[in-house]
DNA sequence: ACCTCATATCTCTGTCAGATATATCTGTCA
DNA sequence: TGACAGATATATCTGACAGAGATATGAGGT
């Protein structure tokens, strides 16, 4: 493989050597482990799992003891030291700028010019999703038994990662609080 | 046009229209309204707003005064009554789920089982592209004359939008913070 | 023997971002 | 009045990507 070529890669297909780099997984194992670990700041969809997978796999930046594994039984992934190489590398170069796409908040923009009520049932949307979000994602799982997780002073990488996705919930849930309460300013003036 | 068509939309295509509800716009204004107000939240690509803006033209929902103004002349377009009735009812529709894509953190996950001065290094990109963030985008613009803002008690939407922008900012610096001072804690150990 | 659910992979469609190309308009200094 | 720069304005193309759904396989129960 020539230094070019993981240059090319996607950024989908990066974070996917960086979770077989972790420990060795079927493709089934990645979609589980972003599902749980990563999916409110990344997604990894099928459609691009399993062909990057092949794609890493030809690169030579992964490996899958059994050769053609017949049909659909599972092939667990692991990583070659040019994998290796190659996720230090992307790890070492500039990120791509952050993006999110985020239409509740688009629709509020909009609602400004709508009735007071269209507001509240925006927010109200709003907050169901990140509770539902706060109960299901935000929180960490049990540590597993691969993570040789750096301690960082007092607390592992994995924690603080889930201590952002935390704050970052409950600010946004707080700011919900904060919109119904002009709203019931409204209420209030008319009353 | 039907009931049906509008649904079918986009939604970009209903962010673009959206935006043509506020006051009328052409392409370009459009486009920089975006890059200043919801950059953070929603990102509309050059690539999809002059198709978007078409599209939009053939299914009634904007128009604009002079029919076929001759090749690249400003053309402004203003929302006609279906395209109004098309906007409120998107507003009332079920929102899409959040996404984000946020390269750095990924990183950061990945980089717990190297060097320290490695998630030192992406803390440090993570605080100035917030940092940058902070200067460039969250803060509000003057208010616009076109703007009917509704008022939510003593803040306008706008104001309560730009206010979750901020926080979430300041959220990202301060978690910026405590990493570093984690990672301090190894080097105190160290000493 | 059948059913059901979790596991596992693959394919297809349409959305989308970013880069790039290109035309027009406006001011400004010669 | 003409050349030029820089802002305004529109258009196109490529490849990344999400989401849905199709398909297959195994384990456990009835």
């Amino acid at each position: 493989m020539s230094v070019d070529e993981w240059a090319d890669l996607t950024p989908t297909a990066r974070t996917i050597l960086g979770f077989v780099a972790q420990h060795p997984r079927s493709g089934y194992d990645i979609r589980e482990a972003a599902r749980r670990s990563v999916s409110y700041f990344w997604g990894v969809s099928d459609g691009q799992l399993y062909p990057q997978l092949k794609l890493l796999a030809e690169l030579g930046l992964i490996e899958s003891p059994q050769e053609d594994p017949g049909a659909r039984s599972k092939s667990v992934w692991h990583i070659t030291p040019a994998g290796r190489a190659a996720l230090t590398k992307w790890i070492r170069s500039p990120s791509a700028p952050l993006r999110m796409r985020d239409e509740n908040l688009v629709k509020m923009m909009f609602a400004a010019e709508l009735e007071p009520a269209e507001v509240l049932r925006l927010v109200d949307e709003r907050r169901k999703s990140f509770e539902w979000f706060a109960k299901n994602v935000a929180s960490p799982g049990p540590a597993q038994s691969w993570q040789a997780d750096q301690k960082l002073g007092s607390r592992t990488t994995s924690e603080l990662l889930h201590e952002y996705g935390k704050q970052h919930t409950e600010n946004a849930l707080a700011w919900c609080d904060q919109v119904e309460e002009a709203l019931r300013g409204i209420a209030n003036d008319r009353a």
